[in-house]
DNA sequence: TGTTATTGCGTTAACGTTAACGCTTAATTT
DNA sequence: AAATTAAGCGTTAACGTTAACGCAATAACA
């Protein structure tokens, strides 16, 4: 391993000078510069990034931009769990995480948040993309200097570090077999598509759907169903849909807020009762999973989003290693017998 | 951020009295070391990694036992890539690693296995420790000094640093959920038990069974296939048993080698194909999931039983942090519509 | 009573990099 | 000719941690 020390000594000249010519500080004679960097190229000289940042003693901010943690229906503080245990190991490495909710059924308020991330002069960004058009309003406004990545969801032409998510499209097909693996193929389904809906949703909707019609199976309702900014709304809707086709199979929930769906299931006494299918294993969902109305939860791996974004920017800014333009995680399945393992892991190796 | 010079000053003492609290090196008198232990406390003292590191010339020599790669349809090849990664990831914080494979169908050749670890004076051990007898005897043999982990299953009466595995008994049910879930209760059952079998194949029976009694289905047969070291002799075992329960439901396959029984399915084209359940991605199990003939793949993390092998013992000896004594692994689901991001995550994010 | 260990601490020199500072020359200005 | 400036370089003190070393003071021996 080479250091400053080492081309100092071959090309006779002093560690100071060796400084100025890597780092193009001038004050050194063209000649004596070229010489050095001959040297350096000849050895193959890499900074030791443990010196470097040592000696800087600088502090990397990471600002967090994500929904309110409790939102959908506390799926997001998972998320900020990996992230504030990626952050706690990172402690020692001179990394700060700042972060800066938003309330995701609500435009407003965003104004105020882009001037404050503005000003807060961050060396790099984590960024859960739902909002599409504030994002895209503040990335204009963002420093050139500041890299940013986004994770859970995606935001077309723009060039993020790095994406963190999964196949949205391919969690739909999975849901679709799970489905059919439970029910026959002959059987009826709902699929309900949460509004305001968005590129994530859409693809797990699509997915499902284009899994059934490969298999010829077209039996599937697609319910929109305009939540608006009130989550809870979804229960007199499935509970009115419900009535109307009553010899239902199969329900496909394309969201966190499966546990309404399993409530009207569960209130309704349908019998026989229906398959229910849905997303990530927040405290409600686990509450159905455990009493067999929800048969499968299929899981993000929200904490392990959080958990390698912060590591990713950490790797691109302060090791300066580089870093894989799309991390794509895989597709959990979560049942009763499995779950008490995948919440213990959550709480116990991330948070703490 | 708190440094040991600020302890240090807190404490009224000097910064090498702090340090050898910090790494338990004695000659500080108790009091003295319960006064700075509080104040470490307080502050949330976090060493300076890039300090530590920049230091730091020893190097880490760990130690890593286990079946050859190839074993068990590959996979320990899957643990191997995980601890492949984390050692690339530690290159620059002085730790190495050392391959020991053993084969675990012989239980010769590891007397020069033993006299080789225990000479290569390794800082640290990880063990996969399927040969129970040959591990103890090798337990015996290390130097005190050596703290070594185990990972993908256990071992009575030692006292591992930590380990790492899944809960057997736990998948056993889980499987038997799944195959519930597939076929009515009312259905006939086989259960595969590998001989020769260890805690883990029987535990995974045993949570099988034990689910199945729950729910009041009794029709599960336990079939002994004594494999000894020829792991393709399954395949007329199963053949001569199908012959015998012609109307069998399920299978439940309690170890890797799942795609030996998927290829009797296939050969003998039973109709209505058995629903089969089984363990590990490896190649050949997902070349069946495919094509349909196996349903379920339980996984066991490998890759990240390995990673975080060498992650425990590096804090434990790097960095001194605490460790877990245990540490339990989610219990994965794998389909065909989800194989492929399991996969990809393996090849990708571990392997390179 | 003197000699040797042991206990409990403080001191210090690294590790590689950075950047402020200062010292020579030589060039330019008064 | 003296004074000022600048170019070109070397020196040095950090950054926080580690671990060897040393020095008292006490304890355990002969």
């Amino acid at each position: 391993m080479s250091t400053i020390k080492e081309i100092a000594k071959k090309a006779n000249v002093s560690i100071g000078t060796v400084d100025r010519v890597l780092h193009g500080r001038g004050r050194v004679a063209p000649e004596t510069a070229e010489k050095i960097q001959k040297i350096i190229r000849e050895m193959g000289y890499k900074p030791n990034l443990f010196a470097r940042n040592l000696k800087l003693s600088r502090l990397f901010h990471f600002g967090i931009l994500m929904p309110q943690e409790k939102q959908d229906g506390g799926y997001w503080a998972q998320s900020a769990d990996g992230m504030r245990k990626a952050l706690d190991e990172l402690k020692s490495n001179q990394v700060r995480g700042h972060f800066y909710y938003y309330d995701k059924y609500s435009h407003n308020s965003f104004d105020h948040m882009i001037r404050a991330i503005t000003n807060a002069r961050l060396d790099g960004l984590i960024i859960a993309p739902i909002l599409a058009n504030p994002i895209n309003e503040l990335l204009q406004n963002l420093s050139n200097e500041c890299p940013y990545l986004f994770f859970d969801s995606d935001l077309p032409e723009t060039s993020p570090l790095s994406v963190i998510n999964q196949d949205a499209h391919q969690s739909g097909r999975l849901a679709a077999e799970l489905m059919i693996k439970l029910v026959p193929s002959s059987g009826s389904f709902l699929v309900i598509k949460v509004i305001p809906d968005d590129y994530h949703i859409n693809a797990r909707v699509k997915g499902f759907v284009d899994f059934l019609t490969q298999i010829d199976c077209h039996n599937v309702h697609v319910l929109d169903a305009n939540i608006g900014d009130d989550p809870h709304c979804i229960l007199p809707m499935v509970d009115q849909f419900m009535n109307h086709y009553p010899g239902l199979h199969g329900i496909f929930m394309t969201n966190a807020l499966t546990y309404q769906v399993a409530e009207v299931i569960h209130q309704l006494s349908i019998h026989p009762k229906p398959s229910l299918i849905g997303y990530d294993l927040i405290d409600a969902n686990a509450y159905w999973l455990e009493r067999g109305i929800i048969d499968f939860i299929i899981s993000q791996r929200p904490e392990m989003q959080g958990y390698q974004g912060i590591y990713t920017l950490f790797r691109h800014l302060v090791t300066k290693e580089p870093v894989e333009k799309r991390i794509v995680l895989p597709l959990d399945i979560i049942t009763r017998e499995n779950m008490l393992y995948h919440r213990q892991y959550v709480k116990i190796k991330i948070n703490q």
